[in-house]
DNA sequence: GAATGTGAATTTCTTCACAGCG
DNA sequence: CGCTGTGAAGAAATTCACATTC
């Protein structure tokens, strides 16, 4: 398939076709009037866009359990991530093999970040450790980091963090779930609430608000 | 703290006081003139309205690293969610306790869900398994599913999906990043793009919508 | 006096609809 | 003729500002 209209690429996301050719044009001028989207050069500019063509190399802190799953994870290296180290402070695992990688300890973690050049951290240590390591990550020159540790992290302006909090997604489905078995007792003392008003026919399926009743 | 502001709260949060009233009033009238919200009744108002008062046992079905990582974490069991079975297909694991908790065989799998009353499933699981799982687990009355398989599933109309893909979160520090970079060469042919606008003191840092020229 | 709850004003986002180009 | 790109219209979300209540 060489090329593709707005309307299909909207029909298969779920959204208005205005919306998605609005939205492209905010990247440029990429399509061709009466044909549509070079698929190739449309996939280029927006890898391009959202720096999937560049090389990232990343670091690992924390190699338990969700620390080796991260390192295992096939996604990031096709969107340009490239994991250049695996950070633990427990001694008996430096060395360890993870991942086709060996551990390395944490008294080295200044010297890798300078070494590789990494400006992105990955925090997956008990919550414990998450603050210590964020302040050395970011005072070894780490600019980003993700952090999946249940701590909300302090950091200095021009740091950004992002945290990853794996039971907000349950939440979310409990949510819906909720008030899937609302439905069929419907004025129930309690159910002060509408149904969430569904936003079209994307299989998107997000937080929904919370409607006036 | 027995009571709180609107305007402390949303200091807190980084929104604007009035949006955080106006959304608290969807829930209902829970504060008091002159005086704020009780934080307690809040609380509890808030929690009932997500479902974090009610009891959800779910299962998480592929006991490899991930899967071990998400028995493991501790939120769970603070947000009303228990884990009601650990499933995996590798006979081996079988009996074997991972999180204080024997793995059992998928054979066992529509068997665990009726007697447990389970109808949230996790899926962890390769993504070649993840579809048949999905089936299985659909099959079984399970209505909501986690899928952290690196597929796209498809379920019949009535169930929900949310999927997480750990690589998108490090896709959005990596756009923050490459924008920083970007700030010292303005400019410079192919920043099509202005700088985000930001949109308020908020501690978030959301994913920012690119902007027109 | 202090802070909520909410209509009205404002801003932002989405969709319409069509001129313009290939 | 078909489909993009985009002003203008319409819808939704956010903020203002104040009457109301404690």
């Amino acid at each position: 398939m060489p090329t593709v209209s707005s309307e299909e690429l909207a029909a298969a996301a779920g959204v208005n076709s205005a919306k998605l050719r609005k939205d492209f044009s905010y990247l440029g001028s990429y399509g061709t009037r009466g044909v549509g989207y070079d698929v190739e050069y449309l996939v280029y500019q927006i890898s391009r866009e959202l720096g999937l063509t560049q090389d990232w190399p990343v670091v690992i802190v924390g190699i338990g359990n969700l620390g080796a799953a991260l390192a295992n994870y096939g996604g990031f290296a096709s969107r340009g991530f490239r994991v250049a180290a695996l950070i633990d402070a427990d001694p008996a695992m430096a060395g360890k093999p993870v991942a086709g990688m060996p551990v390395q300890h944490t008294d080295d973690l200044e010297s890798i970040i300078e070494e590789n050049g990494v400006s992105i951290g990955v925090i997956a240590t008990p919550a414990g450790a998450a603050q210590q390591v964020c302040d050395r990550l970011v005072a070894a020159g780490v600019t980003s980091i993700l952090n999946f540790a249940p701590t909300v992290l302090s950091v200095p302006d021009g740091v950004d963090v992002r945290k990853v909090d794996l039971s907000i997604e349950l939440q979310i489905l409990a949510f819906h779930e909720q008030r899937k078995a609302g439905e069929e007792a419907a004025g129930e003392p309690g159910t002060v609430l509408q149904a969430p008003k569904e936003t079209g026919k994307g299989p998107d399926g997000d937080v929904p608000a919370v409607m006036p009743a």
